[in-house]
DNA sequence: CTGAAAGCGCTTACAG
DNA sequence: CTGAAAGCGCTTACAG
């Protein structure tokens, strides 16, 4: 360890050090080609010795940007961020902890971000007047209510997601198919129920109340619907489970029930996280494809900050049917 | 949309626009209280219309960390970003793209940031000599080799969890008991199979080479190798799976041959993510506290980039076995 | 190539 | 409370 300086080294006490000008030492921090290697050469040195970090920063080139989480707590998180740093921008984590409001984007500002990724928010139409206010580009990533016109915003094709996997369960013959939804506010969620009952409509199957049930899209609302819903005088034989981590709990549930999967119950899923191929069996479910909706958001966002107009404020991004071992046909 | 001007607002403009001096305008950007209420009040407002944003950052105040990770495609991830961020540090995320040397401080610091921490990276004797002499305080989780003594690291117990896994499957009457490590040389892999010999010849098993395989910690690698253990003429009763991932695979390669967890086969995993309770059959582990471990990493960066001293450079955090499904007696 | 000089955006005593 | 003045860290023509 080398002693610490007293004080933050500056241009100028570079200059000193090597016995130049204040000036070139800044040309040299700035890459100009207007100075002799030798000089470059040992000012260039002086500056990694002593640390040189300039007060102040040229933000132009850096794209420092805010993802915001609601929590950090879902396999679904790393997802969306690999997509977002593939398309180069900076990204800084944050759980959110305030309104997205006036003082929200002054702290981003003070923090020197140029924008920010706002994942499955609820947002006040009140929070929505104060990002377009905001004058900081912001993309909302399936945002929990309907999104105002003029929030950019990426989600998923939830209804057509929802009615390719009851469709799915129809083909193979089932008859009694449940749903497990999410939260019964969630844009997303009512967008997958609405596909179900579409799906049953166009089959001719009548839609029972009592087979549609809401959770909160984790394991546990799963496990306990899908408990529920075995105990019924009238069972399902298959049941559509919303979302990955939903499905995974209606599994162990029909294992503890001593129902095999797919013999006793067909089970699909929504998301299609890495893990869905590691459950057992692998999960038939919806692909939402989370790092392409992250990629998309990144890009919409990069467009903003560089003052581009979007070709639209609203993307959706197709699903489709992920086929594994979690479905087969009823027993007859 | 408002018209945008054509330059930033600076202090200057904002002064023209509110009718008082530079200085003024200075007072209430940094809080100072000798200011009327109304001159800040319209000031203030000033400043909002425009979204002011001071060209110098102060920087003492923020205390913006990269974490690097090597890969960002695994659950991993999440489990140590939740603990970081909890520690009241701003955190990037970047993949690692460079090596850890003077180029890759040197961007760090041109960008803002305070310190770093590096996730399971393979740090040469060079590497790890260029972190010492950077100035820039860096904290690793997780080296895939012996880190050096100057290099502050934060690891898991992971030849204890590799010993506690392995007596588990004694205890309950096992005596054909596999392993399945990670890559080689990965110092955590060692450490679990030394864990797991030890549990072995402390119970007076002999220790039989074929039923020590390497994967690669991924679910193919379970997979693979646990379906050549369950070929063998005397095939393993118990399988420990060296992480929760190749566990998952190992439970789907016991499926696909017919064999029933645990009835037929034991499985015990290691990392305890939050899906191994998801699995079918939730998933017996050996818990290594990521979210800790990151929390704790967070905490030596906090020290380190306010100049205090460790109370040691390297932190190894308890694991401990979580009991659930995926375990049992064998088959007498 | 080098650096004296002007200038920019900002902060900080300090006089009123 | 307010702001003229000095000063700080830096950049940018431009003269040599």
């Amino acid at each position: 360890m080398q002693p610490e300086e007293l004080s933050r080294p500056t241009l100028a006490s570079i200059a000193v050090a090597a016995g130049v000008s204040l000036p070139t030492v800044s040309k040299v921090v700035n890459g100009k080609l207007d100075v002799a290697p030798a000089t470059r050469a040992r000012v260039q040195r002086l500056l990694e010795e002593h640390n040189y970090v300039p007060v102040v920063r040229r933000r132009v080139e850096d794209l420092l940007v805010d993802v915001v989480f609601t929590a950090l707590d879902s396999p679904w998180a790393v997802e969306i961020l690999r997509g977002v740093t593939d398309v180069g921008l900076e990204v800084v984590v944050s759980p959110l902890s305030r309104r997205p409001g006036r003082d929200w984007v002054q702290s981003l500002l003070a923090g020197g971000r140029r924008g920010a990724i706002v994942v499955t928010p609820r947002l006040t139409p009140a929070d929505q007047q104060a990002l377009g206010r905001a004058r900081l580009p912001v993309v909302v990533i399936d945002p929990v209510d309907m999104p105002g016109q003029d929030v950019p915003s990426v989600g998923a094709t939830n209804w057509a997601g929802g009615l390719a996997a009851t469709e799915h369960l129809v083909s193979l013959g089932h008859r009694r198919i449940a749903v497990v939804g999410g939260p019964e506010d969630y844009l997303c969620s009512r967008a997958r129920i609405g596909g179900y009952r579409a799906a049953l409509e166009r089959a001719g199957l009548h839609v029972d109340a009592s087979l549609v049930r809401h959770g909160d899209f984790r394991l546990d609302g799963g496990y306990d619907r899908a408990r529920e819903l075995l105990r019924l005088p009238d069972p399902p034989t298959a049941i559509f489970g919303g979302s990955d981590e939903q499905a995974f709990g209606i599994i162990e549930a029909a294992r503890v029930s001593g129902l095999a999967v797919p013999d006793d119950l067909s089970v699909v899923g929504f998301d299609d996280l890495p893990m869905a191929r590691w459950s057992s069996p692998p999960l038939t479910t919806v692909r939402q494809p989370l790092a392409d909706m992250g990629r998309m958001a990144g890009r919409m966002l990069h467009r903003l900050i560089h003052g581009d107009a979007l070709d639209t404020n609203r993307v959706e991004l197709a699903t489709h049917l992920v086929l594994r071992a979690s479905t087969g046909a009823p027993r007859s």
